[in-house]
DNA sequence: TGAACGATTTGT
DNA sequence: CAAATCGTTCAA
């Protein structure tokens, strides 16, 4: 059962909330799909939400930049293992990166998502930056995301599809394939024949995308 | 371009 | 328990 706080907030915004059908999509469509939502959180009541402008696809069974290849299971990698929909966040070093699965049971892919822009509650993304102007910096990368939206290692597991503290949401954002970019993945210089896949997508028209 | 920043995993 | 390994951010 979802909050009031939530319930309004979806009805106000004409925002949909993402259920399960769009997670068990087949991962490239999941992908394309990912762009242009708004991942939403609602972090003790106060809420903030980005669009989302460039992502990564990784794929735990075959794809050696996988924390999860080859569908190794670890405390780490567990949470890969359970039905689409669910928060995968790892930490390097002091940075907090967010995914999500994708897919059926016991298939290990993902999408980390590396850059939003923000839409809802700016100046409370602001406050948790600690940047006091309007710059693509609060938002344009993986690490940053996190911090302005207040995702935390707390949030490993998490049912983004049943939750209200963070979720994906749709509110009627369009883009045309001719809109997306199509790149090799950021950082994954050790993943031999899949270094130059292009499974990194990201919106040409965004200022936001971590690096062009 | 380089320094600074921990945690996870594996092997011994 | 020791060693290897993994990227992002910010300053300059």
């Amino acid at each position: 059962m979802m909050s009031r706080v939530v319930t309004n907030f979806l009805l106000v915004n004409n925002f949909n909330k993402l259920d399960q059908s769009f997670y068990l999509q087949e991962p490239f469509i999941c992908l394309q799909q990912t762009l242009g939502k708004l991942l939403v959180t609602n972090i003790h009541g106060q809420i903030t939400a980005g669009r989302i402008v460039e992502v990564e696809l990784y794929m735990g069974g075959v794809d050696k930049a996988s924390h999860a290849y080859p569908n190794k299971r670890t405390k780490r990698t567990s949470i890969h293992f359970e039905e689409g929909g669910k928060v995968y966040v790892f930490r390097v070093h002091t940075h907090t990166n967010f995914n999500f699965t994708i897919g059926p049971k016991d298939v290990s892919n993902s999408i980390l998502v590396r850059a939003v822009e923000p839409v809802i509650g700016v100046d409370l993304i602001r406050q948790r930056r600690k940047i006091y102007e309007n710059d693509v910096t609060l938002t344009n990368g993986p690490g940053k995301l996190c911090v302005s939206l207040g995702i935390t290692m707390g949030l490993y597991g998490y049912n983004l599809i049943l939750g209200e503290t963070i979720f994906l949401a749709d509110d009627g954002f369009i883009m045309g394939e001719e809109e997306i970019k199509k790149l090799p993945r950021v950082g994954i210089d050790y993943a031999e024949e899949f270094v130059d896949v292009p499974w990194r997508y990201y919106l040409k028209s965004s200022r936001f995308v971590s690096k062009k």
